[in-house]
This record gives C-alpha cells, sequence and structure tokens, in this order.
DNA sequence: TAGCTGACTAAGCGCTTGCTCAGCATGGTG
DNA sequence: CACCATGCTGAGCAAGCGCTTAGTCAGCTA
C-alpha cells in the first residue's frame, strides 16, 4: 500500500513519540478510507474496523471524525510546503530549484496519492478553524512558486506573460496527479517527476 | 450563477423537450449542491428544497439520488467529448488544432465549472453501470488528445517524448481548472483559455 | 358532469449515522 | 496485596438518511 508516505507524516504531528499505536492505525486507516471513499461516504465504523477496533476507540484518541480528517489535511499541506521550501531553497538558479520543485511536487502527489486525495479535495469537509489553518498553507506555497517564477522571469531564465497563471498551472499539474495516478500506472513517480519538470520548464518558456 | 452550462447540458439528454420544468429545475439544483458539497453530503432534501418541492417528488422524475448524478455525469462527459470532437475535427494543422482544443477544454471547466466538479471529482459515487458508460466517454477524450499529439509530433510540430505524459498533462491542467476557478478569479474564462493554449503549445515544444 | 391522469405533498418507515457510557482487562506503583 | 490510570469493548441513543405510501388536486377528455 502507500504506508511510506504515512510514515513520513506521523512524526510531524504534535506528540507523535508519546502517542499510541493504535492512534497511528486510526490515522492510516482514516487515510486510506477517505481517499478512496471520501470523507462523507467513510463512516466511524469503517475506519475503526481497519484499524482493528470498535468504533469508540476512536474517541479515546481523536475528538470526532473531523478531527481525524484536519489532522491528515494539515500534516499533509505542512508536509507540501516544506518540500517545496527545501527545492527552492537548494543550490542553483532558477531553472535548477525549478526542476527540482517540479520533480518532487509531482513525485510526492503520485506516492502519496491517497494522503494527496484527502488533503487537495476533501477540503470542504473541513470544520472552518481547520480549513483556516490550511488556507494558509495553501497560500504560502502559491506564493513559494510564485516567487520562484517571478525571479527567473527577472534574471531571464523564465519568459511568462502573466505570473500568476503560471504557478497556478504548475502547480495545479503536480495536484491533479493524486486525482489520476493508480497503482497500475506504468511510469514510478521519479520518472514522473522527471517528465513533468521537463514540461514545466518548456512551459515557463526556459532554454532547455 | 452557472445557469448557462447547465442549460447546454439539458437539451443533449434523452427526451428533454417532453420533460417537465420541474425535472430541469431538480437536476439543476443537484449539479449546484452536488458541487458544493459533494454527493454524500447532499440530501434528497437539500436537491428538493433548492427545486422549490417536497422530497418525494424527486422520485417522479428520477429513480433515485445516484440516478441524478448519473444523468449529470454522463451528459457532462457527452458534452465535453463533443467539444474536443469539434475542436479537432476543425480546421489547421496540429498546432492551431491544439491551440483551439486547450482554448475551448479550458474555458468550458471554467465556465461550468459546478458541472465539471461533478463530472470530475464525484465518479466514485456513481453506481457500476453508469461508471462503465462515462468511462468510455473519458478514455475516448483521452485518445483524441493522445491522437493529435502523435499527428503534430509526427508532422514535427510537437517536441514530444513521451505521448501518453504530455496528453495526460494536458487534459490535467483543463480538468483541474474546475477545482479552482472561481467566480473571484479575475481571468474570464476566455482569457485563461487564450494563456493556457499558448502555455501547452510551449510545453508541447511547439515554435510559437 | 363523471372519470381519469400526472404532479405533487404530509407523514413516516426501516435503517444507518456519529457519538456516548458503564464496565472490563491489564500493567505499573504504593 | 490494593489501587488506579490507561486502552478498550458491547450496547445503545438521538438524529438524520433514502425512499415509500396514501391521498390531494388541477386540468384534461368525453
Amino acid at each position: 500500500m502507500t504506508s511510506t508516505p504515512m510514515a513520513d507524516l506521523w512524526p510531524t504531528l504534535p506528540g507523535a513519540d508519546t502517542r499510541p499505536e493504535a492512534a497511528y492505525r486510526l490515522l492510516q486507516a482514516a487515510v486510506e478510507s477517505f481517499a478512496e471513499r471520501g470523507f462523507h461516504a467513510t463512516t466511524t465504523r469503517d475506519i475503526a474496523t481497519a484499524a482493528g477496533m470498535s468504533p469508540a476507540a476512536l474517541y479515546i484518541h481523536y475528538q470526532s471524525k473531523a478531527a481525524l480528517l484536519a489532522e491528515i489535511s494539515r500534516a499533509g499541506h505542512a508536509a507540501t510546503l516544506a518540500l517545496v521550501r527545501d527545492a527552492v531553497a537548494g543550490g542553483g538558479g532558477p531553472v535548477e530549484r525549478m526542476r527540482r520543485l517540479v520533480e518532487q511536487f509531482t513525485a510526492w502527489h503520485a506516492r502519496a496519492r491517497t494522503v494527496g486525495r484527502v488533503v487537495n479535495y476533501e477540503l470542504h469537509a473541513l470544520p472552518e478553524d481547520a480549513y483556516a489553518v490550511v488556507a494558509a498553507l495553501r497560500l504560502d506555497i502559491e506564493r513559494e512558486v510564485s516567487a520562484l517564477i517571478e525571479e527567473g522571469a527577472a534574471a531571464g531564465d523564465f519568459q511568462v506573460s502573466e505570473v500568476r497563471t503560471a504557478a497556478r498551472a504548475v502547480t495545479s499539474l503536480g495536484i491533479d496527479v493524486s486525482r489520476w495516478y493508480t497503482d497500475r500506472s506504468t511510469e514510478t513517480p521519479e520518472e514522473l517527476g522527471r517528465r513533468y519538470g521537463e514540461l514545466v520548464l518548456r512551459m515557463l518558456g526556459a532554454r532547455v
């Protein structure tokens, strides 16, 4: 399954090392269920059963079904933002950094597609306060991408007429990967990342 | 609101001209509700109330809540496929036809974003037989785009290493528009279409 | 006028939902 | 040993779900 991305996500949660293993199993089951059926079509019994427990056990570790979603969404967005910042902060010029950003952004949305689906397509089910936190993270991600495009354009490495539209296209391509990528896809996440990196650079008018 | 795309969709339904106006209002209310809250979070009472009727009235015009979704999804996919075929069948070389395809595909997903959301993000809620029909239409759309890219590559107008990946990127960009485009977006659907057309042509290695 | 039809509603059925609570087992601590 | 905190379960509650039923009523036909 997609156990690796969950294992990456878990340590970023507050107090992760002291939380019982059952809480981890519940979160993992919730990610899998929300990704496959959507938040509203998933029942607390689905999640609890998949984690090998009774429905009541869920409420010992989480306040509500929505709290599970909020935790997943917050951690997923934080991980994505960290990934973007790492790529941008790394060495090289705008072209090299953009290539790295797209490669890793794309590969993450393919590898962690279950988390990605919850993060990108279940926003409407978030309680208002959790949504506010997540919306801020999404804005930060967009700003990082826009700033990099702007820098590249100013340096003459990119040719773009509308930075906002170009940034939208770049993030859009990556996000949508989590919608269509499946186990049966012939490309590995890394291959797809490299190819998308190439496509995006051409889209931005970089001479490659 | 988004009344225009619904008005475009309605006449394509079987027996549309003889169906009572109430059936139209119900379908419109269902599109709006499914797009905003998702299929499972939408109740039959929501739909009926929005259409100005009692819940029972829904079942005079449609067999079930899922039948409403199936009708919307089928008509929406058929409309998209028709749009793609029109663009491809029109005059001009691969570059001109691809530009037209992306412009119209993108503009449609912005203008008809409510229909687009239901069509692209509620597939998992479709009954199995309705899904089979819709999956075939999606495959047809992908094939049209792939064929056009292949033709352009053979003619030396496009430079692509992987046709399937490039086709995915092209449709992906358009589909994702229905996720993020809102009333508050500053670009009109047509402006966005033109800009995306430009970006895609560069992505495909066309000399423009 | 009588008979019929199609569109509709008020009421509610059977079932599932998110969530609660009293109580049980376990293992560490005095 | 007693004590208690922790993690969990079985049973079940109130609310809400999709959908059905019995019946109303305007409008058409003859």
